[in-house]
RNA sequence: GGGUCGAUGCCCGAGUGGUUAAUGGGGGCGGACUGUAAAUCCGCUGGCACUGCCUACGCUGGUUCAAAUCCAGCUCGGCCCA
């Protein structure tokens, strides 16, 4: 049957999302070059410039292959919100569909990639330092029956503990007037979407991966990368505080040894592996390849997206 | 060889006679997620034939109505004296 030239004028969107380290960019990048298309990242560092190693940022020989966008996309000191993130996708998500090319949404960041896929309606209040640092002063459970008056709503949604989606809220009512719960909602695109997850479930395998990854940026200068990123943006730079950035500074200030800050790093990958996993396990219409059975999963991702153009 | 302190659930670590399957942490498992999401937050975590029973605080005995908690011996570990 070669009816497969038509579906090609309906360009949409596939998505190649999983835990970190599972071998998305690989994927990613093979697909982008049988395809001729482009790699939009949905990953919430790699925007960031000069987080490089520890983020396991493409190298310059891939982007040379493929243009990858939204890395390297803002600078350290600044503050990529998720609205802004949405806003770049989507523009260039469009940009693509005029050419009549279907991007690939690549990444970890579960939410980003749902702000696209789900069309998330995102009150566009940026954060508000003076603001936050007063509702905090009041401490949580002030802050938590502030919230209930304002908008009982919400309320329902946010656990009593959970300060940061309080405060969140309260902050998009002072700003705007109006309950954040009334002004978040979802509108899906109508193009369509192929969303792809890898899995792994030789749980052995997929733990030495990450170790043996560590160990690679570690002998990549991860920790000349962390002094500098120190010595350039000062070490309260709250980025510093992410997976393996974290763990390094703990080292580079004495608190810890070498051995302990890699364990550590793994440990905690680990764990946001795991966060990243219910994530992805809780999405619709996800189609999960496995990457330990030596399977060819480039083809295998041509084919569902035959499939689900088909079925449009 | 003598003295001394210690041995608690996967790990660390409270508990020093009775509401104790045993406070807290960590780890593990599960879940939530519209903030800078690699963040933040929640639940579960001895076994089973599960409104009950069984096994648990190094081992073996003992005291007691009742012990992880008191006593004796043993095993192992830390420190001190030889």
């Amino acid at each position: 049957m070669t009816e497969c030239s038509a579906p090609e004028f309906i360009p949409g969107l596939i998505v190649i999302c999983g835990a970190t380290g599972i071998g998305k960019s690989g994927l990613a990048l093979a697909l982008a070059q049988t395809r001729h298309t482009v790699l939009i990242s949905a990953d919430s560092r790699q925007v960031y410039r000069d987080f490089d190693i520890g983020t396991a940022k493409p190298s310059a020989t891939d982007r040379a292959l493929v243009p990858h966008f939204l890395v390297d996309y803002c600078d350290p000191r600044q503050t990529l919100t998720l609205g802004d993130y949405q806003q770049a996708a989507q523009s260039l998500i469009a940009q693509y569909h005029q050419q009549g090319i279907t991007p690939i949404l690549v990444g970890g960041t579960g939410l980003y990639i749902k702000s696209i896929t789900q069309g998330l309606s995102i009150p566009r209040v940026p954060p508000q330092p003076a603001l936050r640092s007063s509702l905090e002063a009041l401490g949580q459970f002030h802050c938590y029956q502030l919230l209930q008056a304002v908008d009982p709503v919400s309320t329902e949604r946010i656990h009593p503990h959970d300060a940061v989606r309080t405060l969140r809220a309260l902050e998009v009512f002072y700003a705007t007037g109006q309950p954040i719960s009334q002004q978040q909602g979802e509108s899906p695109p109508s193009y369509p979407i192929l969303q792809i997850g890898l899995t792994c479930d030789d749980r052995e395998y997929f733990v030495q991966r990450l170790r043996d990854r560590i160990q690679e940026m570690w002998r990549q200068g991860f920790v000349v990368e962390v002094q500098t990123l120190q010595d350039k943006y000062g070490v309260d730079l709250p980025l510093l505080n992410t997976l393996g950035y974290a763990e390094i500074s703990q080292f580079l200030r004495g608190e810890i040894s070498e051995a302990e800050a890699q364990d550590l790093t793994l440990c905690h990958t680990l764990q946001f592996a795991k966060r990243q996993r219910t994530w992805f396990r809780g999405v619709t219409n996800l189609h999960w390849l496995p990457i330990d059975r030596g399977l060819d999963l480039v083809s295998l991702v041509q084919q569902k997206w035959a499939e689900v153009k088909g079925a449009v």
